[in-house]
DNA sequence: ACCTAATTGACTT
DNA sequence: CAAGTCAATTAGGTAG
């Protein structure tokens, strides 16, 4: 027979969990006379707390993972990453270009999707990048609008798929 | 999963 | 040859 009631709960529950404190109760480890048990959601990092005040009779001791919830989790130190930078070997860093970078370019190649040696150098220079970079953005800019052209062209099919990609003329005259 | 920076390798100028 | 281009691919970073 298994005793359900608070009592047995908050006094005697979970002692065969604790070993050694056999016979101690949840209540008695709250107010601290007794270590608590781990738990996953106590800072592991927060070496000593400062114990904690005495308590009244009938007064539960405020620990912070009492309030912890899985939409309110406690703040944990994150897993720092062990190869930030895990980068392949021979292979330069991905390297993002700044929203300025970005905005600068795209003006560019609305001008011209194409850039020349000459204009690749000079924007290159003022946005403080290397020429090879700019030359690969143009590249993966056209690679993208090739793309989507590509995609958006399968997309409206049925109606002239048969001869889109490769039209027909409308007549052809012969001299 | 998606976007995209960077790489590769064939091809052109 | 040098210096481009492209298609295809690899891989880093992130939004969902």
């Amino acid at each position: 027979m298994s005793d359900f009631s608070i009592e047995y709960i908050l006094n005697r529950a979970g002692d065969r969990f604790v070993g050694t404190n056999a016979s101690v109760g949840v209540l008695q480890r709250l107010r601290g006379s007794m270590p608590l048990p781990y738990h996953p959601y106590a800072h592991p990092t927060r070496k000593e707390s400062p114990p904690p005040p005495p308590l009244e009779d009938g007064q539960l001791p405020m620990y912070d993972w009492l309030q912890y919830t899985r939409y309110h989790p406690p703040k944990l130190p994150r897993a720092l990453r062990q190869g930030p930078a895990k980068r392949t070997p021979g292979r330069l860093p991905r390297i993002p270009f700044s929203p300025a970078q970005l905005q600068a370019l795209e003006s560019a190649y609305k001008d011209s999707n194409y850039l020349s040696a000459e204009a690749a150098n000079k924007l290159a220079e003022s946005l403080d990048l290397t020429n090879t970079r700019v030359k690969i953005w143009f590249q993966n800019r056209r690679a993208r609008e090739r793309r989507e052209k590509r995609e958006k062209d399968e997309s409206c099919d049925s109606t002239f798929s048969s001869n889109a990609s490769s039209p027909e003329p409308e007549m052809i005259v012969i001299v």
